[in-house]
DNA sequence: TCTTTTTCGGACCATTTAATCAAGAATGGA
DNA sequence: TCCATTCTTGATTAAATGGTCCGAAAAAGA
């Protein structure tokens, strides 16, 4: 009983990551933020909380979903090298086309608050060793299908460099409009992967 | 005639980097401004001009100081791998410098602040391609030394590659207090120049 | 019809913001 | 000594900030 929300809340969210994205959490005003939202200034309250509260829920939703993803697609039985390829091509993908590579820039904002919400932290940390793993867990699984050479002999730095290359694409991308030189930076990324 | 500024407009320039690179340039209030220099409010506006305009002056300062750093390294004569290997070694020494880490992060606040002032955008840009260009010709003279195998047919991607690594090691930086994942990250980055 | 829930919009609050103005004290060269 | 410059401090401004409260309209199930 009672009448039904007008907005889907997921979707809202969407569009926080991109106004958040764009100007930042402390850069996103109230005003931009609701204009943004396309929603009245109570209904943020009753369903999110606050400013910061919207901002938590959005950065979690965001990294879960594509964590999510990744993980998934490192486990697939396969080769190891082409998850990994089909995993930076999916980002290029992303960061190349206006809609999408709005909510992307949510993970800079969040980078920035890293040092001043403890949730936000936390919640990297734990994030960031889980997709470690993932990645590292790969890479064992490549060795043993004799995919890497011994020149790859550490496979933990290995782990490490591809999980930091995914947060500093989208750097990348929000430095240069230039999509050949998000290709080139990817191309070589990939190519410590080589034999 | 008159008196003397009693404090080094350089040293507060400094200074201001540390502020603006922890809490950004939104999050930075005035009070923590005048805080984190130590001068008066006066002096701020007397010797800078407004909170943007001293913010500028640190980003554009901080830059020159280190792109021509990099530049000149480049262009040394010898071995072009080493002047690299150099260049990312002193990265990652301020990087775990406690006193000097600080004001590396300035760069993040800058970055964030591309897409809502054109005087940063612009001024990132042509750096961008300055230091593009170095690594270019630095990588051109490598060739022609000997130094790379015919497996590097893309200088200009790698170029671009190794531009762009620079700034994501202080987002890693940001993101963990480890030094070893810093190190790891760095060592695998390189193994792009390996034969 | 009645009740519950949500939406919407305006009013309102205390706080904080960046920035300016003013005035007195300190300093140093002419 | 005189003047120019800087430092320091407090007062002040006008706007914007995040957040709360209230009331009316709308919708959906009982």
């Amino acid at each position: 009983m009672g009448r039904n929300k007008e907005f889907d809340t997921t979707v809202v969210l969407r569009k926080a990551m991109e106004v958040f994205g764009h100007y930042g959490y402390e850069g996103t005003s109230l005003q931009i933020l609701l204009d943004g939202l396309g929603i009245a200034r109570q209904s943020l309250y009753d369903t999110y909380g606050t400013k910061k509260d919207l901002f938590i829920s959005a950065v979690k939703h965001y990294t879960n979903e594509k964590s999510a993803a990744l993980v998934a697609r490192l486990n697939r039985p396969g080769s190891v090298k082409a998850a990994i390829t089909d995993i930076f091509c999916e980002i290029a993908a992303a960061l190349k086309d206006e809609a999408r590579r709005k909510e992307c820039f949510i993970m800079h904002s969040a980078i920035d608050q890293v040092p001043h919400v403890p949730e936000i932290a936390a919640f990297f940390e734990q994030d960031a060793s889980r997709l470690e793993e993932a990645y590292y867990r790969a890479l064992v699984r490549a060795y043993e299908q004799g995919e890497l050479s011994d020149r790859h002999s550490d496979l933990r730095a290995l782990a490490r460099y591809l999980n930091h290359s995914r947060y500093s694409l989208t750097q990348a991308a929000k430095l240069t409009s230039d999509p050949k030189v998000l290709d080139d930076i990817i191309k070589v990324t990939l190519s410590a992967l080589d034999s």
